[in-house]
RNA sequence: CGGGAAGUGGCUCAACUUGGUAGAGCACCUGGUUUGGGACCAGGUGGUUGCAGGUUCAAAUCCUGUCUUCCCGACCA
């Protein structure tokens, strides 16, 4: 195995911000526009999105949820009927304020979010409990005027799905948002191969006009945490705002009860972040586009014609393959298909098939082996796929652990987020005064309030009173 | 939005200090030889130096503005 670094790519432990960049570049996912904050997604990068979007929208399906369009543009009025939502929102909103030359009597705001198209329009198209729950789904992009920018973890634009529905009652709200909530964990845990972490989120970093916040959040190599998906519960208080009346089975008047959930492409950086290293992208088998690089050495036409023995035996079976067959050299095209995250690799030359043996390497440990060409391919290609995605997951999950930090004494608490970056637990009395005061260390933030009954101390960790909530903290990207 | 750094072919950079009309490596194209970890030989394409003004006989170079990117804060998916 050569272990040459990548030219074009920083090490990550050398310079982690500029590696992140390295990589995002050099793989091919996205590259810079003329746009501030508005990155080009390039087709390695929009495929990953993709086959995100196949596999959620599937089981946003298989829930009940139904896709939706909604309008690009908010009408200011419409914006500013929930005031929460436009304080949270306003030092972030783009505003369109002509049109065709001329002055708009009213300006319109591009969807930093759409709690008001669809609170608008569910208040026009539901009037009886009959028409509950509606659950609604919409992929779209939104814009908000961030300051700083980085491709996929904080653009101006950026691509997301978000879910906005409302039922009949509190307790039927109140599931979907955990049942949201849970679908995002389960893709996290099953395709992303990212240990999330998941909670409610303080009050004071709960969504602009949510009763409450679930989060999916996700620990990067680096140790600073991604808030990677949202889950949240609106009450009644949207649809007090926007005026959804509806007859109830005793025919009166209610108000219904509401939710929004969302994940965006952002989780392409947290894949990026969590799995990746020096020689480029590493994508978990079941999130990559690409499954297989069969590299056939030399132009032998035995050689050529086992690669497509191959190629034909594992698409039949519905795993994405391709044959490298370009003029390049072996090296070249080895280099390539790590720096793409191709997740295994089967080199197949002259001098191996005259002993009937060829090779295949997987990506993320790297790791070569010999296979008998007479091999079933399919079931090995299979069982290394498996293995590939579950050890990625137990590596991220260990890098986790050793990044966690349980602390009852604030000393200690700044000395860690000083010198150790990575996710405390500590204890917390519920204040947002503790709160703010943690703030002061780096910037370091509350991330959830996890569901575990885990109790690490009796005390709040920065004043000292009684305390029974256990907070994760961290760095947050 | 504050503080810092930087923009020269697709990428990395040189020429800038001391103004004289842009150069290298990699990539790309053609032909040939090759092929087990980023091949070799020969030939070739590609830049009004981010953009807009200004100073000057002359601007990549000096000045002003602006846009974009990166880093550190504040703000946020």
């Amino acid at each position: 195995m050569n272990n040459k670094q990548n030219k074009e790519i920083i090490s990550r432990d050398v310079d982690f911000a500029k590696w992140y960049t390295d990589i995002v570049r050099v793989s091919k996912l996205a590259s810079y526009s003329n746009t501030k904050g508005c990155v080009v997604l390039e087709p390695n990068g929009y495929a990953i999105w993709e086959k995100m979007q196949s596999i959620l929208d599937k089981k946003f399906k298989e829930t009940g949820h139904s896709n939706v369009y909604m309008p690009l543009l908010i009408p200011e009025n419409l914006l500013r009927k929930e005031s929460e939502l436009v304080e949270g929102f306003a030092p972030e909103v783009a505003w369109v304020t002509e049109g065709g030359n001329k002055k708009l009597e009213e300006r319109l705001c591009i969807r930093p979010t759409s709690e008001t198209l669809f609170s608008e329009h569910f208040a026009s198209s539901v009037s009886s409990y009959r028409d509950l729950p509606k659950l609604y789904n919409q992929w779209c992009s939104v814009l908000r005027w961030e300051k700083e920018t980085r491709p996929f973890l904080r653009s101006r634009e950026f691509l997301w799905q978000e879910g906005h529905t409302i039922h009949e009652t509190k307790a039927e709200a109140e599931a979907e948002t955990l049942r949201m909530l849970n679908i995002y964990n389960e893709f996290f845990h099953d395709y992303l191969a990212i240990p999330s972490i998941i909670g409610k989120k303080t009050e004071k970093e709960k969504f602009a006009g949510a009763e409450y916040t679930y989060t999916v959040e996700a620990l990067m190599y680096n140790g600073v945490a991604l808030q990677s998906g949202t889950s949240h519960y609106f009450g009644q208080k949207f649809s007090k705002a926007y005026g959804i009346k509806y007859l109830n089975r005793e025919n009166k008047y209610d108000y219904p009860y509401q939710t929004s959930w969302g994940v965006s492409n952002r989780m392409i950086g947290a894949l990026i972040m969590v799995h990746s290293d020096d020689y480029g992208l590493v994508l978990p088998p079941k999130i990559a586009p690409k499954k297989v690089a069969i590299i056939p050495i030399g132009d032998d036409l035995e050689v050529l014609s086992l690669a497509h023995d191959y190629q034909e035996k594992l698409k039949s079976e519905g795993i994405e393959t391709y044959i490298d067959d370009s003029d390049k050299s072996p090296g070249f095209k080895f280099a390539k298909t790590e720096v793409e995250g191709i997740p295994i690799r089967i080199e197949i030359g002259k001098r191996d098939l005259d002993n009937g043996i060829i090779t295949i390497v997987r990506r993320d440990t790297r790791e070569k082996r010999e296979l008998f060409t007479n091999t079933d391919i399919v079931r090995d290609v299979k069982v290394l796929l498996d293995d590939i995605q579950n050890d990625m997951y137990d590596r991220a999950l260990r890098r986790r652990e050793e990044l966690t930090y349980t602390v009852t004494d604030m000393d200690e608490f700044e000395d860690i987020i000083n010198n150790r970056p990575g996710l405390i637990k500590a204890m917390w009395c519920g204040d947002s005064k503790c709160e703010e005061k943690i703030k002061e260390v780096r910037g370091c933030k509350s991330r959830c309030i996890p569901f575990t009954d885990e109790k690490v101390d009796d005390k709040c960790i920065v004043c000292g009173k009684k305390a029974d909530k256990l907070v994760i903290w961290g760095i947050q990207y």
